[in-house]
DNA sequence: TTGAAAGCGCTAACAA
DNA sequence: TTGTTAGCGCTTTCAA
């Protein structure tokens, strides 16, 4: 009995002290220095003779000893932790700007908490969260509520900044491509390569990506003293947009250039139009997307397509959230970025103004 | 002057004031309670009346005080932090596993701190890192590092589960799918159809679910008597996938049915037979994909595929980390599933041995 | 350069 | 049910 439950306690002693993670003061300790030394040791830049920063990091090692990140956290009032926020991650757009986010928030010292929110539900409690884990800052990615949400942020003092979404009161620091120029380039484009019926798949009313886009499409038309654009909504998602086409297609006088409001309702137009329709896009008809996602550009596909500066807006939303977060600062800029429209197969081609770039990408730009 | 420095007095003031956020002492003075009354208002199940309740809530309200996860967290010893690595967000699949796996665990009460990780650079540093923040788990999706990544966690006692990769040696916890079967069953369907030349574009070597496959597929063959498959690499990504492609058809008796390791070479491969080749996938040729993304199911592509049944392993993927994390182990189980093969117009139908599921999708099996 | 001491904001025994 | 007390693991003055 008794051998038993020494065997027992011999067992169970070593898991146990192993699985307690060594401390600070225990390799302090080992080393023969004070804590002060071990946290010195760990934090560049500090102070410690190479004598003593020998001596902690091979009792460290010997402990397997790691700083824990949230005492730490916890006395120097700084997480290094950002939450991101992003919705339409079937949209591929958004694991690009998510893949290229990572990247660079890493770089810049930083994890990422994140959050994928669905549509309108679970809002609250997504933001109540994100604060408690006082996160240094909050990145807010293309969703109806980012506006609210943002809102609620700088309330909390928590920077926050938008990506693709736009605060007509300038009040929220944001990153957004020109979406009612990039809707007028494109509209010039297919006006330029002879279209006159143009038709708009929209996405969610009240996001300013597609309304803006929009807007420039019909501001567009008008000063060219066109007829108005056709539109139906394909509300960011397949089915929809199928529908949408179909609705567009099924009106008298069908357009003959389909805009879609992002590459992802693009897309799925462009294969029905080729696949089941036996339409020749580029020929037949037109049809063009906005964001530039990398599946548009292989061979196959060659959707034509405003494209987004993804590495720019990346790093203008980065920089400025960090920019934020050293001042202590719930205030920053509205950063508006150009994309540009490059040329593929899906649309007809004007006869000129096409720029060949150093990355291989076909350009277009409207005279002016 | 004087007045110039009282206005600059008053204007921070308030700001300084508002930056601190509240704490619980703070709370707990203003509603006459104790520290600990705070705490247990805001921990759930606690024995609290609801006369302090109430006080502490409307103090809470008042002050805009959220409790520090942190603190709490580094006395609890529990971070509800899940750290997530995941690889390949270009293929499609992984951002639809990433937006489950973000709901199951957000409904577990977790949080989660994504790493994306890029082939083989940069990964012991973000080991470190998450081993820091003392996440209480840590889910591996897909890489080829892995098991040696899962190795390093298990060292350091915190509970890890691997996604999509297969551990020979059954000492980590995983959840894949049979995809040894999966590659038997696709080869099956193709020979039920009357293929005879089959290619397989490959992913990387030595990632399991490329490799198993391949064995499926090769077993099945040479099962039935019939020469092997001949391969060529796609690495998982399109322009390799493509060129994979090319090289199939530049043999000599090139295959008439071509399965690919996963559904994101796939689908880049069915466009460029289609609209490149103008072959009739169906009937001039077949293309089998794994995984089962959405947008392969969308009218237009009609891809045929072998579909991973992706909520059930989210959910024991989810299942098996908590297990874990609450046993306060290291050890798990391999969770082993099988997929479906969806039947879609991609590639040439059987004559017999479809059933019609209650999602409307067309399955497939083999009769055995 | 080093160590002692104080404390970040919180929870968990324990006693009342 | 409530308050008191003692830390969780770390950094950071301060004095030596």
């Amino acid at each position: 009995m008794v051998e038993r439950r020494m065997n027992k306690a011999e067992r169970d002693a070593p898991d146990r002290a192993s699985m307690r993670r060594a401390t600070s003061a225990e390799v302090a300790h080992l080393a023969g220095v004070s804590r002060s030394a071990v946290s010195r040791t760990f934090t560049l830049g500090a102070s410690v003779s190479p004598e003593t920063r020998r001596k902690v990091l091979d009792a460290a090692t010997a402990l397997r000893y790691r700083p824990n990140q949230l005492a730490r956290s916890l006395i120097m009032n700084r997480s290094l932790i950002v939450a991101v926020a992003i919705s339409y991650l079937d949209n591929h757009y958004y694991p690009q700007v998510l893949e290229r986010l990572s990247a660079w928030l890493s770089g810049a010292g930083y994890r990422m908490l994140l959050f994928i929110t669905h549509g309108e539900q679970h809002f609250d409690p997504v933001l109540e969260e994100l604060l408690r884990y006082r996160v240094d800052g909050v990145i807010l990615a293309s969703s109806a509520q980012s506006l609210r949400l943002a809102q609620e942020c700088v309330k909390a003092h928590v920077p926050v900044m938008m990506f693709n979404t736009a605060d007509r009161a300038a009040a929220i620091p944001s990153v957004i491509a020109d979406n009612l120029k990039a809707g007028s380039v494109v509209t010039e484009y297919l006006i330029a390569a002879g279209h006159r019926r143009i038709g708009y798949i929209a996405g969610i009313a009240g996001e300013s990506t597609s309304d803006d886009r929009e807007a420039g499409i019909a501001q567009t038309l008008s000063r060219h003293g066109l007829p108005p654009h056709r539109r139906a909504a394909g509300n960011f998602n397949i089915p929809e947009a199928l529908s949408a086409f179909e609705t567009l297609r099924a009106g008298d006088d069908p357009p003959d250039a389909v805009i879609c409001a992002n590459d992802h309702m693009a897309l799925a137009v462009l294969q029905v139009a080729r696949v089941r329709l036996g339409l020749r896009p580029g020929q037949d008809i037109s049809i063009i997307g906005f964001d530039g996602v990398e599946i548009g550009a292989s061979p196959g596909f060659d959707l034509t397509t405003y494209a987004q500066p993804i590495d720019l807006m990346v790093e203008a939303l980065g920089a400025g959230l960090m920019r934020m977060i050293d001042s202590r600062s719930t205030i920053g800029e509205q950063v508006v970025v150009d994309g540009d429209l490059v040329v593929r197969a899906s649309a007809r081609r004007p006869a000129s103004g096409m720029v060949l770039m150093d990355d291989g990408r076909e350009i277009w730009r409207p005279k002016t």
